[in-house]
DNA sequence: AATAGTGGTAACCAAAAAGTAACTAATGGC
DNA sequence: GCCATTAGTTACTTTTTGGTTACCACTATT
């Protein structure tokens, strides 16, 4: 009746990833790096709905867990440089695999006419 | 310097995904289900950290977007039985590379040791 | 008559996440 | 001397999420 063995360790690393980019955010600000680095103010004006402090705070966080590298300018005013590591390219592909699952799955949903990004 | 098109459909559908799966809990509800149905109390043992609350809140919102199936049985006490739908199981495979993505990128991680779920 | 077993629900509380608005440092341009 | 600019920070409030405990319905068993 109950499993003998149940692999612990697949579930394991599951729950990391989802812990690391499993959010409101982090998925689409990925995203918006895909192309090459981006300011802090572009990703602002790109994902309109954020909070500024929210946005700190989830780079921060991308920071610490590998996926972002932050470059910051000695300029006045400011410029800081956000772009994608190796870990976070990795990712890429299996990103692009969940936005066509939820495309195939979901078929009555119109992906189209949404807003997350400000279109220039 | 803004680009002239940002893919919102892509970046819309990946957000509906995370909404859908993105949280502590679901990932390892689907990924539990994943070898055949199980009752309510099975998921309740296998994930002991949950609460009854919070677990059957998960299932109703997984059921509400089409992921589960719930049998519920007319016998007493009563059983009620839990299985993945096929839109489910065409995440399956992309649950995986999630979680061979994390076992990649943070090799000092050892998710052999980490306990989640109970084993049999 | 009391208890166990199952899949919940209700009321209540705590913690985490997110939002808002005002503020800062440092410089260039007017 | 004043304003704009950028990438934040701070303090505060609101919203969302998660957790705890007690309880229910219904029957079989003791």
């Amino acid at each position: 009746m109950a499993r003998k063995y149940i692999d612990n360790p697949n579930a394991c690393s599951l729950v990391h990833t989802m812990n690391i980019i499993g959010n409101k955010w982090k998925p689409i600000i990925l995203y918006l790096l895909s192309n090459g680095s981006m300011r802090f103010g572009m990703l602002n004006a790109l994902i309109p709905t954020i909070s500024k402090k929210v946005l700190t705070n989830q780079l921060k966080e991308l920071e610490n867990d590998g996926l972002l590298l932050r470059q910051s300018f000695a300029e006045i005013p400011p410029r800081v440089e956000y772009s994608l590591t190796e870990k976070a390219v990795g990712l890429l592909p299996v990103l692009k695999l969940l936005s066509d699952w939820a495309n195939e799955a979901y078929p009555e949903m119109d992906f189209e006419q949404c807003r997350i990004i400000e279109n220039g």
